[in-house]
DNA sequence: CCCGAACCTGAGCAAGCGCTTAGGGGCTGT
DNA sequence: ACAGCCCCTAAGCGCTTGCTCAGGTTCGGG
């Protein structure tokens, strides 16, 4: 699915901009490792790709089997179903999300601090791996009935635990928030939105925005920025 | 397309919290007025459903006629194509949107009040009338590539539109903002969002997201508030 | 009373879809 | 050498898709 928008970077032919989801290993201990043997690995790499691309309704089996250059029957031999694949793909992506945001939260230091740390993680891992995180995040009603609630189960997880931090800076102090319920809901809107306009060929780097999207949620905690001013 | 993201509400049935395109008409001046004949804008507005509910690529014609009580072949008389269809709708909510943000931005006042105006309506237009906005603002792709170069140009304007009044803030020192490019595209990067998470179920009203998000967005830049805090 | 225009339908075509099945190569261990 | 297993393909089934087309209904104007 291409989403090209607002102004990073203009608009040129489209999928001109997509990084395959096998590139996106760099910096990442083995990205799909887990998913064994070697060809079903190789499907569901090219099905992100697709899904990414595509979208997964306009993603057809054939696409998916030729670009791991295979038959069509091949892919029945590792995946029950079309929506086993993306299953597979939702499950293990948001996991590797949550986990970025888990280790960030778990770190010592203040609530600014660990806040910070979470949303340039979860923001560069948005961002790095668009791909992946554009089929993750923009295609969970494809899932079927059960597969979606065991999925929003763990995006309930990374809300919980957004709003633990959020929590514990009002607490201690360090944040003004009227409502962290709601603001909560804004920042992990705004990390995951990245997925849908990061462009590989756009200006700013994976690290830039998460620089930019740390210092923005912290503004909007109200909370003592980096360089020392306040509220 | 069904998003149900986050913590806004429990997840119950599927398209349960679904508002149709037809009811969200209130408080506007008839949604799809320019649409004509009726039988056209029948077709058009079970088409944003369909399309809301189940995604562009998932969404058949037989569908869209069904719900508009025609026969499949009604829907050729007046759209060239199903793609024309979308290419319609998409034209005409992104027109409405940045009618919505110019009205705002045009508006006497200090750059903050200007911005605050822009992100409220605008965030109360995506959520008021989440079920177009989510075709409008996640179906951009499914366009064919002449009509979506002339969406995007839309967007643009949008765009634009932000980033002026930000300049203009920073110029008179009411803001405080490093990095105006990037903070422009967050600011209509959570705005647009809206449209994805929004609930109509849920227990937050279009007015009430449009107050939390205006505030929030002046932090973003480091406004003063409304009740006078600073920075 | 009929005309032409506007609008709609029933039936269906060609193409493409997700998925299945029968069968065949190439490993492994014995 | 060969059995047993895994992995894969060619072919294609049954169905749905976007879309077409010949024909029928409705209606205002002459």
């Amino acid at each position: 699915m291409v989403f090209v928008l607002l102004t990073e970077s203009p608009v040129d032919g489209e999928g001109s901009w997509a990084m395959s989801a096998a590139e996106e290993t760099t910096g990442e201990d083995t990205p799909w490792g887990e998913v064994t043997p070697e060809a079903a690995r190789r499907l569901l790499v090219a099905a992100v790709d697709a899904f990414a691309e595509r979208g997964y309704h306009a993603t057809t089996t054939r696409d998916i089997a030729g670009r791991s250059g295979m038959s069509p029957a091949a892919l029945y031999i590792h995946f029950k179903t079309k929506e086993e694949l993306l299953h597979r793909i939702s499950k293990i992506g948001h996991e590797r999300a949550l986990h970025v945001l888990d280790t960030e939260a778990d770190r010592d230091g203040t609530a600014a601090e660990r806040l910070a740390g979470a949303v340039r993680s979860f923001v560069r891992w948005h961002a790095e791996r668009h791909t992946t995180a554009r089929v993750v995040q923009y295609e969970l009603d494809a899932l079927g009935e059960e597969h979606r609630t065991e999925i929003v189960a763990l995006r309930r997880r990374s809300d919980a635990v957004v709003r633990r931090i959020i929590n514990e800076g009002v607490r201690d102090g360090e944040f003004d928030v009227p409502d962290v319920a709601g603001t909560t809901l804004a920042v992990l809107s705004l990390c995951i939105d990245v997925a849908r306009w990061f462009n590989a060929q756009g200006s700013r780097t994976p690290d830039e925005v998460g620089e930019l999207y740390a210092d923005l949620v912290l503004r909007m905690v109200g909370a003592r920025t980096a360089s020392g001013r306040k509220q």
